[in-house]
DNA sequence: TTGTAGGCGTTATCAA
DNA sequence: TTGATAACGCCTACAA
């Protein structure tokens, strides 16, 4: 048996300096060095100065869960996303920690892995923390989901789709929109027979397929046959396997929509290994013009999603509600840009 | 103004349902609901269920901060990553959330962005929330960093390196081996003129660095205006775009071992626009075996690193280390390994 | 198997 | 500007 860890013995251990550790050693009572920590202004100069070199001698920390429990209040922040594989997510965090940081609020991070029963587990677990706000991806939730956001006394925003039904903070862009904008650009291009490939079915992915649909029906080219979707998790790999089997069963596919770059980049491998010239005897359009887009040979069209800022923005909405500052309901809407390259 | 939130009144106002308010339904003492949902065995099996029941009637949900405040373990572990643009950390991260959610560990996941100084800022707030453990990339961290792992109380580890002193808990394999074996590989192919091509440089990096000019000296070939570096973060762009400048002074280059794949995938497609053929002309090397290393054309040849292995094994050392049931100084070596694709 | 007592470190309230 | 007091919700220790 070796050492076990301090056994966290009980009482938090002979470690812990707490605030009236500090506040013994200046001389002053703890919620004094609360105040002069928290709220600096409204503790004297003289006191503040000794307080603060005392903090530093002692290295006194702050215990958040003795903050969260007395002040109601735990200055963490849930953040649910379907994935972390995905350049998208983590560009969306970043834009939350860049904005959520600075007011010193902590993220808690939740991988739902596209799932909504793993999203259910995650929530209910994150709620013991009693987070101040809940930024969740989408409005496709279990019921009981929607119950605990409901039920959740806390700013709720989501992110990446608008609400139709408008009575939902949520800051995104309009998918269905994307899809039929690809669409649309292939057709202007003299593209007819247009392929659309999907994995995940999560709900972002079926709108910007209902968007395919649509433009394609407007243009009377919608043929079935040349869409082609399985379940499984996106990957450059799957990419390149979908569209040998695409291209088996629809010969004649002059162009292909990818519901995203990941698949895409499989796409255009696939078409390379196979001779097969792009956009020449095949064209390739992506989703979410990640960041290697501009790179493949040849580069590849895409659409550009503003995710960063629909982190920042999600987290300036719920910082807005918390303080009132924001109408109910309110839909963001940070648009998209369709970026045409070579692969088209 | 609009509604502001719950305002959370104070004395976590009307919400929320405590344990004695399930106590006060069934008709016990708190204690014995605390116990009944903590250590079911030690209460009356008819107990358990009424309280079971009231929980579920009254939705009652455990408090995390109470929780952490009584009992002095958080059961937090902080997690800290240079990166999450990047699938080896997110496949580490997969693997730690996987062993350590069971066992009823929430992750605080702090992204230092390669940057020792904001690991400190990073650390220290998160060293408020008296984490259990401290799962953390490397060995290279400012002082400050050093002093507060030591006095953290709680179990480290290190992760993706191997401790040459053997003084700390680690898991990893040894970034310089990785290194020689890359080149070994490409000066066994006969490959003579080998460039390498360096970015961020972590102290990883740096490793794998002294590993190929190892191989060179020892194989008579080193030299070093082969050798290009830049301090930037990775990405495909900028693996292009060094390529056409190490090509540009090293125009006799036969070979690039690039320090990790993003790179080289920016290598192999700056070779595919300006025609230069791989692995004839120049044969191309990476590193990590990302997932979309096999199906580029020409397919990567990589080093394969176990780093979800990497994120169990992480995790399982910190609990052991917490019952004491691992030697300190402990290093796990989870290897690697070579792939040899088509572009060598 | 169940309960009593007391405290974890901090902050809100109210008073001085 | 500063302080006394009483929580916050839960858990450890000990007792019954």
């Amino acid at each position: 048996m070796y050492p076990k860890m301090p056994g966290r013995a009980r009482r938090s251990a002979a470690g812990q300096v707490t605030l009236s550790d500090v506040a013994a050693h200046v001389g002053v009572s703890s919620i004094t060095v609360s105040r002069a920590l928290r709220t600096p202004e409204k503790v004297s100069e003289a006191l503040r100065a000794r307080i603060e070199e005392a903090v530093q001698t002692l290295g006194y920390r702050p215990n958040h869960a003795a903050r969260a429990l007395a002040s109601a209040r735990s200055h963490t922040v849930v953040v649910l996303v379907p994935s972390l594989a995905n350049e998208v997510f983590v560009d969306t965090l970043s834009g939350i920690y860049e904005t959520l940081h600075p007011k010193g609020y902590q993220i808690l991070i939740g991988n739902t892995r596209y799932n909504t029963e793993e999203e259910e587990r995650l929530l209910s677990a994150y709620l013991a923390h009693n987070p101040d706000g809940i930024l969740i991806t989408g409005f496709d939730h279990t019921p009981a989901v929607e119950a605990q956001l409901a039920n959740s006394r806390c700013p709720v925003v989501h992110m990446m789709e608008l609400d139709e039904r408008k009575e939902r903070l949520c800051v995104g862009f309009s998918q269905f929109e994307c899809g039929k904008a690809m669409t649309r650009h292939l057709l202007d291009k003299g593209y007819t027979r247009i392929g659309f490939m999907a994995v995940q079915g999560d709900a972002r992915t079926l709108k910007r397929w209902e968007g395919y649909r649509a433009a394609m029906q407007e243009a009377g080219l919608y043929d079935e046959t040349r869409e082609i979707y399985v379940p499984d998790s996106s990957s450059v790999g799957l990419g390149a396997q979908l569209t040998a089997q695409l291209l088996e069963r629809a010969p004649d596919l002059d162009a292909l929509f990818c519901c995203n770059d990941d698949l895409a980049y499989g796409a255009l491998f696939h078409c390379q290994r196979q001779q097969i010239s792009v956009p020449g005897r095949l064209a390739i359009g992506g989703f979410n013009d990640l960041a290697a887009s501009a790179w493949t040979v040849p580069s590849l069209t895409s659409i550009a999603t503003p995710r960063h800022e629909i982190g920042q923005r999600a987290a300036t909405m719920f910082l807005q509600q918390l303080d009132g500052q924001i109408a109910p309901g309110t839909a963001y809407d940070v648009g998209f840009e369709l970026v045409a390259r070579e692969s088209s």
